[in-house]
RNA sequence: GCCGCUGUAGCUCAGUGGUAGAGCGCACCCUUGGUAAGGGUGAGGUCGAGAGUUCAAAUCUCUCCAGCGGCUCCA
């Protein structure tokens, strides 16, 4: 007979097996009422299983004692929400084949197959929505029974859908002796779905939902087998917080760096330039200039050396790295000569033959370059090196182009041409995981001057099963082990994740979240044995032989773009006076004080504070709305009694009052050590000292 | 590349077949104002591009281009 021991650690016995929802009655009526589900022996199960022998048991109710969502609760909802749009979904467009829909973090969604002629337009939201009320309000039970495999196959596939068919096979290969369905009411006689579970125990809990939208997705993922409708859906045990979560979204979208980008004046995407070719305006150039100078003046103290290449190269040049034509299709197509192309017009070459040719080399010519790292091999090989040379650091604000599938561009994220603020490093075995941890200083520096604090650490292993890799294995064990290490110096937490690493050498990388949620993987930092092998690089030993240097790619901050793409997100637009493009906007009260207005305005120039004049024949009021919006740190209204004393009232971006008045001289000495300490030193902190 | 949605003034957007609109911004005038929008006047548009249907197209159809969400991809 069950002995059930509840979280606190106390024991309840029964006589006979009872339910999950037996044992919340017998605690309280109300708290029976609140479950949705429990976890028994720390599986999520729903609130009517049937319990026959020794387990532990916690319920799951709706929000947890401190009123927060519950994970798991949400989970059974939002799953439990998906069936209810299926059979919606399923009402409105007979013939809708079920694929897939698992819950997700903020939702769920149902994979779908639609008929060709009946696809499924954001138009039959309302339709789709108004028919899950209808089941929601009729309060039908999630039912779950099960059938032994064969038996349950035999009713899977006399329902005829090759998806549930594929669905069942794989419960079956993952190990499953039986199928569960869910009826959605009474088996037999409501919609059901061959389903795992678990689920809330009836539509009824199901307190509020919306259908956000459709994308396409591939079945098992695959873009050669079928094309499927994906809906999204999201759930909430109540409308309050349905309504939460869509301000939440709307609030985020104000932070995007696609809208900040454009009310901020901070770069530009223009359709006759191209796709995903950036122009950075000149207030994102400031942000652009000033964060490269910063990462140089950390390099500098890092000993490494600035160099400058070009952005094209020879083809030859990138048959040796193994870039073409291996990821041709990810380069911009070559440049040819104009002499080859003449000639071969002549001879009627056609466009296969053109790509045979150039595959096989007998054809010359350019490429834009989809990566520094040739250049710079080039860099290092132009002279001989010693061992005591090493490493050798060369480093470059480098642009390269890649030809970013169309539907992948993305703002300043995802973008055809970017500049990687990319190095190599070029050393001797033994000085791979020194360099390495140099790599991640130098990034744990640059977040933390930044406040960047959100991000995860991934270490990319290579999969022992998988023979793709290139190299010694005893050169990856210790390559590997070094970059396991560095990561721990770091002090951030990090997963290891096998099968992760490039063919030719483990790699670390960082990853950000964007406002919406998406991941982005900025920095990476990764060890390669391979490149120096096909360029055959060396440099000369203690014992007076050649030997081979590994290199280092690292980028840690990607590329220009994204990273500041992140950084307009992470500050919201507000940035600090150090990457501010106008760090100051001087506002006369009327004209009258015009005169003095452009005596400070200059005063800060001379001192290369990026300073405007806000000369509008409008009210203070309105010019401090408009300086507010623009977000920038400090608006100084100046008025005859700021001009008598020679002083400047201060108000600091979000702060909703003045800081009051300050003589100019003390002003223009604050925000100069404010930008040249990159904050540490601030303005308001000298209003502080002044008070104290 | 795939599916869906969107494209109207510099920006944000309204406009369902019959003379292109609003707010913000911009210019000028009035106002000379002390901490989140003072008032007025005015300029500004190949309605993403092309083709079609129609007496008539921003509006309906098709093709293309671009953006957004997702899928796939990312050396």
């Amino acid at each position: 007979m069950p002995q059930i021991t509840l979280p606190d650690g106390s024991v309840k016995s029964f006589e006979h097996p009872v339910s999950a929802f037996d044992v919340a009655m017998s605690i309280g009526d109300r708290l029976a009422r609140a479950c949705v589900g429990a976890l028994i022996d720390e599986e999520l199960s729903d609130l009517s299983t049937v319990i026959d022998k020794d387990c532990t048991l916690a319920l799951v109710t709706e929000k947890t004692r401190d009123k927060q969502d519950d994970p798991n609760a949400m989970y059974l909802l939002r799953h439990s929400t998906a069936h209810v749009m299926a059979e919606a979904i399923q009402r409105i467009v007979p013939g809708a084949m079920l694929v897939y829909g698992p819950p997700l973090e903020n939702g769920f969604y149902y994979d779908i197959a639609f008929p060709e002629d009946r696809p499924l337009k954001e138009g039959d939201f309302e339709a789709i929505e108004a028919e899950m009320a209808k089941i929601v309000e009729e309060d039908r039970p999630f039912t779950r029974y099960e059938l032994e495999y064969s038996e349950g196959l035999s009713k899977v596939k006399s329902e005829g859908s090759k998806y549930k068919l594929d669905n069942a096979h794989r419960a079956h290969e993952a190990g499953s002796l039986s199928l569960s369905f869910y009826a959605t009411g009474e088996p037999g006689r409501d919609w059901e779905d061959l389903c795992r579970g678990p689920h809330v125990p009836s539509t009824g809990r199901i307190g509020a939902f919306k259908v956000m939208s459709l994308a396409s997705s591939y079945w098992h993922g695959d873009e050669n087998s079928d094309r499927l409708t994906r809906v999204y859906g999201t759930a909430f045990f109540s409308k309050k917080d349905l309504a939460a979560y869509l301000d939440r979204i709307e609030e985020a979208k104000k932070r995007d760096h696609r809208v900040l980008g454009k009310k901020l004046k901070l770069f530009h995407i223009d359709e006759t330039v191209g796709q995903g070719l950036i122009l950075w305006t000149p207030n994102g150039s400031v942000v652009r200039k000033e964060l490269q100078s910063f990462i140089s003046m950390e390099l500098a103290k890092q000993g490494y050396h600035e160099v400058f290449t070009p952005h094209i190269g020879k083809l030859d040049l990138y048959r040796t790295s193994g870039h073409f034509p291996y990821y041709a299709e990810s380069q911009f197509p070559p440049l040819i000569e104009r002499d080859h192309m003449a000639q071969l017009s002549e001879e009627g070459c056609s466009c296969a033959q053109l790509s045979n040719h150039m595959t096989t080399g007998e054809i010359e010519g350019f490429m834009l370059k989809p990566m520094n790292c040739p250049h710079h091999i080039k860099v290092f090989d132009s002279q001989p090196h010693s061992y005591k040379d090493l490493p050798v650091r060369l480093a470059e604000f480098g642009t390269v182009y890649r030809w970013e599938q169309s539907g992948e561009l993305n703002g300043m994220t995802r973008v055809r041409g970017f500049t990687q603020d990319d190095a190599h490093l070029f050393c001797t075995p033994d000085q791979v995981a020194h360099e390495v941890q140099g790599c991640l200083l130098l990034v744990k520096t640059i977040f933390s001057v930044l406040g960047m604090e959100d991000y995860r650490v991934r270490v990319g292993l290579r999969d022992p099963d998988s023979g793709k890799y290139t190299g010694d294995p005893a050169n990856w064990d210790k390559a590997e082990q070094a970059c396991r290490e560095a990561a721990q110096t770091l002090g951030v937490p990090f997963t290891e994740e096998p099968g992760e690493a490039a063919f030719y050498g483990p790699k670390i990388d960082f990853v950000v979240k964007d406002v919406i949620g998406r991941e982005w993987q900025l920095g990476t930092v990764q060890v390669d044995y391979n490149l120096p092998e096909r360029f055959d690089l060396s440099y000369v030993g203690p014992d007076n032989e050649k030997h081979r240097p590994v290199m280092i790619h690292r980028a840690p901050f990607g590329s220009m773009e994204r990273f500041i793409g992140v950084l307009i997100e992470h500050f919201a637009g507000a940035f600090p006076v150090w990457l501010a493009p106008e760090q100051v906007r001087v506002l006369p009260i009327s004209e009258k004080s015009n005169d003095y207005a452009h005596e400070v305005m200059s005063a800060l120039h001379a001192v290369g504070i990026r300073a405007t004049l806000d000369d509008h024949d409008q009210r203070v009021q309105a010019k401090i709305k408009n300086g507010s919006e623009m977000k920038i740190p400090y608006l100084i209204v100046v008025g005859p009694r700021d001009a008598e004393n020679r002083a400047v009232s201060v108000r600091a971006f979000g702060i909703e009052k003045d800081l009051g008045s300050m003589p100019l001289d003390s002003f223009v000495s604050a925000i100069s050590e404010e930008y040249r300490t990159k904050g540490r030193s601030t303005v308001r902190q000298r209003f502080e000292t002044v008070k104290a």
